[in-house]
DNA sequence: TACACTGTTATATATTATATATAACACAAG
DNA sequence: CTTGTGTTATATATAATATATAACAGTGTA
């Protein structure tokens, strides 16, 4: 596990270890039924607080991505990876909808939005 | 001016104020070296602080939309439209990148988010 | 059983952003 | 001088974020 956490970042502390953790997972680098590291010892590495690490991992349960049991540790779920990226398609439609009326709204074209996704992507021609 | 406050919302109500202004700006309601609302008058109207208001309208001067002069009032700034879409530009481009960020974390080709902004853009016949 | 790990819960504190209310001040225009 | 403007300062309140610490409880192993 790497999670590099920038104070200084205004997405709350919490939230990048969320996000972390969830690349990780989708990366296969935590794959299910792997136990994440210890609220205490991700703290201490991290160089946060306990607290900050327990509110990360109570979302992540939340939204389904692990599953903690008291005593024992926290596990990555053991989900179908396909269903979570349908899941997480979804939540991306969701997103560029808002995109879309936004383009719309400040009259750029189709093409003029096309271009900017296809630059910020980067220059991937595969598939 | 009509400006709808939500205060429910998770968007600060200084920033509503903000883009409800730009906005009509945009759509020429606010056509340039009109007079904006006062701050008391609009504080009054939405049934929010003065200092809310006085927030929004700082932060619209200091983003070249307004200008104030103290004991007059505010007014829009008699700049070219077309320099105002340029900065809503930059905005789209920001949520672009969030987006383009979400995707590829979830392993959505290029091509993949392309068809969706296009099939996005195109079920409506606005444009 | 004792120990060393886990997570849990509660309490306290601090900072920052947001939002409000109010009063006193200063400038502009009639 | 009065009434409109914005300005400044002070005070208060709430919520989100983040930290620290301590006490508690479950798990597994020597």
């Amino acid at each position: 596990m790497n999670i590099i956490i920038s104070n200084s970042s205004d997405v709350p502390i919490y939230e990048q270890v969320k996000k972390a953790i969830i690349e990780a997972i989708l990366k296969n680098d935590l794959p299910p039924s792997c136990m994440l590291p210890s609220i205490r010892s991700l703290a201490k590495d991290a160089k946060i607080s306990i607290m900050t690490v327990k509110k990360a991992y109570d979302e992540l349960e939340s939204a389904g991505y692990i599953k903690t049991i008291a005593g024992k540790g926290s596990f990555v779920s053991p989900q179908n990876k396909d269903l979570l990226l349908e899941e997480k398609k979804k939540e991306l439609e969701e997103a560029c909808f808002q995109i879309v009326d936004l383009a719309k709204m400040y009259q750029i074209s189709k093409n003029e939005l096309l271009d900017l996704i296809k630059f910020l992507y980067g220059s991937e021609d595969n598939e």
